[in-house]
DNA sequence: AGGGTTTTTT
């Protein structure tokens, strides 16, 4: 059985191609898509020569598909596990339905034993059956162990794919793999064609993987009636999932975990004073009761954090129970202390968890659980765009999936730090990742996949339409789509890389800077876990040693330090002293790897886009060996003086770009080096940046305040302008935790397209010969600019003649080559020299009617001395002698000969606009 | 003056 295209069954006179049609229906559902084109080709127009070659085709992607099945090696399930005993209830599902929901606690065997169960259903010939994993490591060890049940060497007829490690042959029927994975091959190929069958496992983490593959999968059962779903999930909310699916049927497979005892806790039970529900006392107050119980049994305890938990260990330490360990376990945590829990001794142990335990790592011979009830939760604001990480208590769901790691080698007791009553307030189910990020990522991924509108996309629970809104913002922010919301050519770019889009909107423009280089390191490092360690017993030294790279004057610079000197100790040393050198420098081997893998993916990618690492090689050289000098304090119009030259450029709204001088060697070149550099960082964040106040706090953005972060190189000499790579809500104080100092200039050039500015006090200045004006540049509120001059004629041509007209002419206020101009201020003196004869005020006309005398007689465009000497140059003399005043343009009727000529004109009011217009009125220009 | 939950990606 393969997939049938809705379309595909115009069926044709031709017996030939109908058989051909049928044949189709049994090849490899790699090949179906492409085979099924040629043959609807061939069937509008006969061929027969590639009518052969389909039939070749098709002969050998069938034969393909045989030897896979006959490649099936005998299936025996373990009979142990719960799940055998539904095995072909199981089996028979799969034949009849397209998805089929498995609800089943852990133990219940479903991970290893469904694959089985699809083999024995004949899923796995016309193509691979795809099994997905929420973590690489669950992914790798499930398929040693499903290889191992089918007796076949990893890698060979099952084989896992995750990233930086790729083990899967042609032979392969059974692919074990991540779900990101699984999500990101939907990019090269929308079908799956891969796959015959596909097992989504732990749905009910509700990661965003999960979510956005389930609704993709909605979408491709469609078009490939041939596909079979599986969903798997604890036994929570299974309805919703089969729901999703138009009505699955689900199956529910018990766990092979023994009754657990439950007994709640709530301070208001034991009444002690000030003891807070959760806290360090009110847990050791129930290992207490514990230990009263049952001395020896080992208790695991959760917690919100790292911080919680040192509390509790040095409590609990001081209260020496007998022959116990405390442990605490949290994924930070060096892999050598977590290997330790793993490892039980002989004393009893009381291990103080964060989430880890919860999902992503089993602790061995827990008899009782300790849960505080609460968790730091990561949410993305919509409203202050902030991500914030506070304790919240945990879900319903959230608490039975802690209840449940303490039965698994006996009953177990878990003890809640809460009342029912307060459990039975809680949210049942945990928020799905999706309703608590920010969606940039997930819209740009929509976008490249052409779904269509995110509104229309079969999410499992659809996003707030507002933070769907501000994902599209934030992808307008990187230039990553246009108005119309379509990628642009640095959106695709985006897409390609596998990464966060505003990680990957660095890389792009580090290119574009060419920067490329550091912009690798720098971003792979942003990408992984933090690999710098602080164990409890030596903070200290571990700050110390890691201090050992920072820079003062920007922590990315740091970790170029850090990358430069983990570089050489890898070139230099073997694989065992290059782990002493990471201990040494308190860094996680493991973390380390994991970045120098994703730098070298991320080259591969780079490389493939045809991007250059460097100018040339010279310039590469000399780069390397060129140190990071601190920004100049001062450079181009920041310097004020001879900086109005850059002004007339500024008026596009294309602030001056960095001069193309090259990257290495001088040492402005390693200035314009860590101009590039930060630059770069800027254009995938544009908006996290701030000014110090008086305070020492940080104005950014969006009115937002924030801190910098303690643990920053930065914190002993905070600059004035500071970028941040994340700024964090943590528990009501806003963190900037990784910084640079970074100059309003290279704000301004990479958040070019989102800056308001406005004009102020527009006049003319002699000094410049032109008509300028104070232009204020905010960035969302955050002003970059305060005053800064600029010319005035491409922002209102008219006004500006106006004023030149008032200010420049009228005044005479103005070094010119036209005669006129001294001519007109000797006749004016002449009129003062009349008027004062005859004290009389206000012989002379007003300054409007002066104004007014000029008006047409020069073109509406000049308002500059430069551009009014061109004219005049080339002027008629006629055009030259009508500038001139006489003894009467100047004087009131009367003063002069002619009174008759003009009486009535002297009183009237003729208004132009006036300068102070210009003051009152800020010119507004939206970008 | 002062410190962080967890996972994943062509």
């Amino acid at each position: 059985m393969n997939d049938t295209h809705p379309t595909a069954d115009n069926a044709t006179a031709d017996p030939g191609l109908r058989e051909l049609r049928r044949q189709l229906d049994t090849v490899s559902s790699r090949d179906f898509g492409r085979l099924l084109g040629r043959w609807r080709g061939l069937s509008r127009r006969a061929d027969e020569g590639k009518l052969a070659a389909l039939r070749a085709d098709i002969e050998r992607s069938v034969a393909r598909r045989r030897a896979r099945a006959a490649a099936k090696p005998p299936i025996r399930l373990d009979e142990s596990l719960p799940i055998s005993a539904r095995g072909e209830d199981i089996v028979r599902l799969i034949r009849e339905h397209q998805v089929v929901v498995i609800a089943g606690e852990t133990g219940s065997g479903k991970t290893t034993q469904l694959p089985k169960l699809c083999l024995a259903a004949g899923r796995g010939e016309a193509g691979m059956i795809g099994c997905t994993q929420p973590r690489r490591l669950a992914a790798r060890s499930v398929a040693r162990r499903v290889a191992e049940e089918l007796g076949t060497p990893l890698g060979d007829l099952v084989g896992f794919q995750v990233r930086f490690n790729d083990q899967v042959s042609e032979r392969s029927l059974v692919k074990f793999m991540t779900d990101g994975i699984l999500l990101a091959e939907t990019q090269g190929d929308p079908w799956l064609s891969a796959y015959d069958t596909l097992i989504i496992d732990e749905a009910h983490e509700r990661s965003l993987n999960i979510d956005f593959l389930l609704g993709y999968l909605k979408r491709l059962a469609l078009k490939r009636p041939g596909l079979k779903i599986i969903v798997t999930s604890a036994t929570i909310d299974t309805a919703r999932f089969a729901e999703h699916f138009g009505g699955a049927p689900v199956v529910e497979v018990e766990g092979r975990a023994y009754p657990v005892e439950l007994r709640w806790r709530p301070v208001d039970a034991r009444p002690r004073d000030g003891m807070q529900q959760g806290s360090a006392e009110h847990i050791a107050a129930v290992l207490d009761e514990i230990s009263h119980d049952d001395p020896r049994g080992d208790v695991l305890v959760f917690l919100p954090g790292e911080r919680e938990i040192r509390d509790a260990h040095q409590l609990l330490s001081r209260r020496q129970y007998r022959e116990t360990e405390i442990m605490p376990l949290y994924a930070r945590l060096s892999a050598g202390d977590q290997d330790r829990v793993f490892k039980p001794g002989v004393k009893r142990r009381v291990v103080l968890a964060t989430n880890v335990a919860e999902t992503s790592l089993t602790v061995p011979r827990i008899r009782y659980v300790i849960d505080t009830g609460t968790a730091r939760v990561k949410r993305y604001s919509q409203r202050s765009q902030l991500e914030r990480l506070h304790v919240e208590p945990i879900s319903q769901a959230a608490a039975d999936q802690r209840k449940g790691r303490c039965g698994r080698v006996g009953p177990g007791v878990c003890y809640r730090l809460y009342d029912e009553a307060d459990f039975s307030g809680r949210a049942a189910f945990t928020d799905p990742e999706l309703l608590r990020s920010s969606l940039a990522n997930v819209i740009l991924r929509m976008l490249a996949l052409k779904l269509g509108e995110v509104d229309e996309f079969p999410f499992l629970e659809a996003p707030d339409p507002r933070v769907v809104a501000d994902g599209f913002r934030r992808l307008t922010e990187i230039s990553a789509i246009d108005d119309a919301r379509k990628l642009t050519p640095i959106g695709h770019t985006l897409a390609r890389l596998p990464i966060d889009v505003q990680l990957a909107r660095m890389l792009v423009e580090g290119e574009k800077l060419q920067a490329m280089r550091e912009l690798l390191t720098i971003v792979s490092f942003l990408s992984i876990q933090d690999p710098r360690e602080r164990p409890g017993d030596a903070r200290q030294q571990a700050d110390a040693a890691h201090a050992a790279f920072a820079d003062p004057k920007s922590d990315f610079v740091g970790v170029l330090n850090l990358w430069r000197a983990y570089h050489d100790a890898h070139e230099e040393l073997t694989q065992s002293k290059l782990r002493d050198w990471c201990s040494r420098h308190f860094l996680s081997f493991m973390r380390m790897r994991e970045w120098r893998e994703l730098h070298r993916q991320l080259l591969l990618v780079v490389q493939e886009l045809g991007w250059k690492l460097d100018v040339s090689s010279a310039a590469q050289n000399e780069a390397q060996n060129a140190r990071f000098a601190p920004p100049p304090a001062s450079r181009g119009r920041l310097g004020g003086g001879e900086a109005f030259c850059d002004v007339a450029q500024n008026q596009k709204r294309t602030p001056p770009q960095p001069s193309p001088a090259s990257r290495g060697g001088s040492e402005s070149g390693a200035g314009q080096l860590y101009e590039s550099v930060h630059r770069a960082l800027l254009a995938g964040l544009p908006t996290q940046v701030g000014r110090k106040d008086e305070k020492g706090a940080y104005l950014g953005t969006r009115e937002r305040k924030f801190q910098m972060f303690p643990g920053s190189a930065l914190a002993k000499a905070p600059p004035n302008w500071v970028f941040s790579a994340q700024i964090l809500d943590v528990g009501g104080r806003v963190w900037g935790m990784m910084n640079a100092r970074v100059e309003p200039l290279w704000i301004e050039q990479q958040a070019a397209h989102l800056l308001r500015t406005s004009c102020r006090d527009a006049h003319w200045s002699k000094k410049r010969g032109c008509v300028v004006a104070y232009e204020q540049v905010s960035l969302f509120g955050l002003v970059l600019v305060e005053k800064r001059p600029v010319t005035f004629q491409q922002q209102d041509p008219a006004l500006a003649h106006a004023i030149f007209l008032r200010e420049a002419l009228v005044r005479g206020d103005i070094e010119s080559r036209a005669d006129f101009v001294r001519a007109n201020q000797r006749v004016l003196e002449e009129a003062l020299g009349i008027e004062a004869k005859q004290r009389r005020e206000g012989l002379i006309r007003h300054e409007d009617d002066l104004v007014s005398f000029f008006e047409g007689k020069l073109p509406g465009e000049i308002a500059s001395s430069r551009a009014l000497d061109a004219w005049y140059r080339k002027a008629r003399p006629a055009e030259q002698a009508a500038l001139r005043w006489s003894l009467d343009d100047v004087l009131v009727g009367g003063a002069a000969l002619d009174a008759k000529a003009f009486p009535a004109a002297l009183d009237m009011d003729v208004r132009v606009p006036r300068a102070q217009d210009a003051q009152e009125r800020p010119l507004d220009m939206d970008v």
